[in-house]
Order: C-alpha cells, then sequence, then structure tokens
DNA sequence: ACCTGAACACCGTTCAAGT
DNA sequence: ACCTGAACACCGTTCAAGT
C-alpha cells in the first residue's frame, strides 16, 4: 500500500530539469489557489504544460510530488531560523525571541493556504522520522539560544514553540488576519510564558503578577522528563 | 463541484438508525486505527455490515460522514468544557484554568489519531461558519472566566488559546506522548504567558500589572478587530 | 421504508510507441 | 534521454431491482 515518495529518476538535461520545476511550481500555484482537492495529476501536467507521462518520469507518485514541496520549504525554514539568529547574535534575549517569531511568521504567512495544504498533506505522507531530523535540527540551532533560559530539555521545547506558533499563525491565517505585529505580540506572549514562567512542581502559589515573572527571568527551573 | 454535506434523510425505523450509528462508528474507527488514507466508503459500508448503498441512502458523500463525525465530537467538546467550568465555580483562577487544560487534553488524547485525522478532514470540509460558531460559543463560556484578567477581546483570546491548545496536545500526541500532567503543565505555561503578561502596548493599565518581562522597544497594537 | 450490488464516471498510474 | 496520451485499475456515487 505505501507507494515511494523518492523522485524516481534525476533530469539530466535541461529541459528535463525545467519539466520538474514546472511540475513543482504548477503543483504549488494549485495548492494556494484551488486547494488540495483540486491537486491530481492531470491537472498539474496540464498546467505544467507537460504530459502525465513526463511527470511519472520524475514522480513515481502524486505524494512524491507534496514531499518534495515539503522538504525544499523546510530547507527554506532551517535557512531563516539560522539567518535570523546570526542577525540576532549580541541582542537581547527578548529582541532574538522576537526575530525567530517573526521570522516563523514570514516563512508561514506568505502563502498561507499553501503552507497549511503542505501541514495537512504531511499527515498523508510517511514523513515521521524526517520530521522529527527537522526538529532536531531546529532544536540544535536554538539550543544554545534557549540554552540561555534555563531550559533543560531543548528538544521538547523547541516541539512545544514550534507546534505554539504553528498551530497560533495557521488559526489566524484561516481567520484571515494580515496583521502580523499583532500577531506576533501575541505569539511573543504565550511564547514568553512557556520559556520563562516557573515550571509547578507543586502547585500553592498563584501567579498572576508579572513582579514574580520577572523574578524568575533567566534562572527558571529547568525541564525534566 | 460542492457537493452536499447534510445527511440526507433521517432514519424512520430502528434498524435505519442502527445502519446510521454503525456507519459513523465504522468510519471512526478506521480513522483512528487505518488513517484518513483508508477511508473510502466501501470499506466504511463493509466494515459497518452494510452495502454502499444504504450509505449513500444517509449520507450523500462521504464528506458528510465526516461532518457528522465532526460536528458530534464538537458537541462533546462543548459540553466537556461547560462542566469543566461549572465544576471549577468559586475556585480559583489557577484551579480554573487547569480544568479547562485537563478537559481540552482528555476531549483530544482519547482518539489522538482520530482527533488529528478530523482536524484534517476539516480542512475539505466548508465548515467555516461552523467553526467560528464553535469558536464563539467556546468564547461565550469562556469569557465571563477570562473577563477577569482583563483580556479585552475574548473572541481573539478564545481563537488564540484554542489553537495553541490544539497545536501542543497534537504534536505531543504525533510525538507519543503520553504522560498528561507533564502536559499540561507545558500547556498551562504558554496559556498563563498569552493571557498574564503585559501586553507589548500603550495601553496596559487596564491589566493591573505593568511591569515585566515582555517591555520591549515600539508599542505594538492593543487587541482590536 | 429500507436494503442490495452491479454499473458508471473520474483520477492515479502504466506502458507501448514515438523524437 | 526524454516525451506522449491512450489504456487500465480503483474508488466515489448512482440506480434499477428487491424485501
Amino acid at each position: 500500500m505505501q507507494r515511494s515518495i523518492e523522485p524516481r529518476k534525476k533530469p539530466r538535461q535541461a529541459r528535463a530539469a525545467a519539466t520538474v520545476e514546472a511540475i513543482l511550481q504548477a503543483a504549488a500555484h494549485i495548492l494556494e489557489r484551488e486547494g488540495l482537492a483540486a491537486l491530481n495529476t492531470n491537472h498539474i501536467a496540464e498546467r505544467a504544460g507537460v504530459s502525465v507521462g513526463s511527470l511519472y518520469q520524475y514522480f513515481p507518485t502524486k505524494q512524491a510530488i507534496m514531499t518534495e514541496i515539503i522538504r525544499r520549504k523546510r530547507r527554506r525554514l532551517v535557512d531563516a531560523i539560522t539567518l535570523s539568529l546570526q542577525a540576532g547574535e549580541g541582542e537581547s534575549f527578548d529582541e532574538r525571541l522576537d526575530r525567530l517569531i517573526a521570522a516563523a511568521i514570514e516563512h508561514q504567512i506568505e502563502w498561507p493556504r499553501l503552507a497549511r495544504n503542505l501541514e495537512i498533506a504531511e499527515a498523508f505522507l510517511p514523513l515521521q522520522e524526517e520530521t522529527e531530523a527537522l526538529n532536531q535540527a531546529l532544536a540544535d540551532k536554538i539550543g544554545c539560544f534557549l540554552g540561555h533560559q534555563g531550559i533543560g530539555d531543548v528538544a521538547v521545547a523547541t516541539m512545544d514553540l514550534i507546534a505554539l506558533v504553528r498551530g497560533m499563525i495557521d488559526a489566524a491565517g484561516l481567520a484571515g488576519e494580515t496583521d502580523r505585529t499583532f500577531l506576533a505580540e501575541r505569539i511573543g506572549r504565550a511564547a514568553r510564558g512557556y520559556l520563562l514562567l516557573p515550571q509547578a512542581a507543586v502547585k500553592t502559589r498563584s501567579m498572576g503578577h508579572s513582579k514574580g515573572i520577572a523574578q524568575r527571568r533567566g534562572s527558571g527551573p529547568t525541564h525534566r522528563r
């Protein structure tokens, strides 16, 4: 049942490379403009200006096409995160966190429907290992940044933050929001709460004043598992 | 292209009602155990022990079946939220927030793959109005609870919190996590950060606590819509 | 009122024939 | 090496025939 997801062969000639690019671009265009339901191989081939046979010469399944699009987008995400961390070197925690959140919003909001449809498509694809590798790569990048905040389990924190940020951006995108600053501010509060609020080992005291939060900044208890 | 999503007719006899239930249960079972890709009408009918024809007598499309499952699950969510708020009447903010988060986790983690697949399926269905109505209903329920925290736009806050909580539970579920207490604690920090940290804006006096970690450069917009 | 299952249409995929 | 498009298989949906 589980058909292949890997590209079938690499194009060796220039026109073949152009064919592959046309296929990927056509598929992405359909995902952004028409949605997942409209993504069928005949439609992709037609829009790309090639025959279905050519499509299947390079991609053994429709899912292989979506996989390649997802892989490219993931590479761009890692690059964007890397760049935003480099750009923020020497700045304060708050500034660097804001850079990260802004990068995530930019990455996810440019083609909102495409982004969402790709996330949905991921559920159909056997990409769990790659997803874990991606999270690990991001954890590595973000690791030394978060390390200063006393976060013990960076892998868990990275997973949680990605989930939180993604969930909020997607929901906002679906609701038609366009104000990135407003969105970034709300995400920033959630992320800061996650990273900076004291872990409730035995919850006796109610928090509710930022004074208490500020006191724990940079010296919070570590995650454990 | 947009085919109907509404049930075709209501069963009048007991055996017909049993047929409808069998169809819905079979579909849910397949979504939990085999995934969205394995959900086809022939398979549903076979597992339900009825013919495809019978299936189409009550549901005009495959999507109508998924829609009914989603609607039932949403009703259970509203009920669970209502009950958790009632159960926590008179308790502190922290205790009631913990009750809400625990209810959400229980609701979403019981059949994790089913829950995730239904969310994915929502992307294919024209349920935006109903989703907004659901969020409004939840905002109403949670409204007076959040009101005490000085949250201005309860609708936005509700949307964000649902997105945040859902995203984190889904990610944890996919990663195979089973420790609900640990998860609830992490979600609690993010939710508290979102609700309690000062907004990075001029309008902080209504919050009652203006000093804190989030005092940053610039002045972002306040909640509005 | 309810059920059945063969038949039809559509879309993913293949393959024999071409340049 | 690359391309084409008719043909095949599978799944969503219908419908004539049944109880």
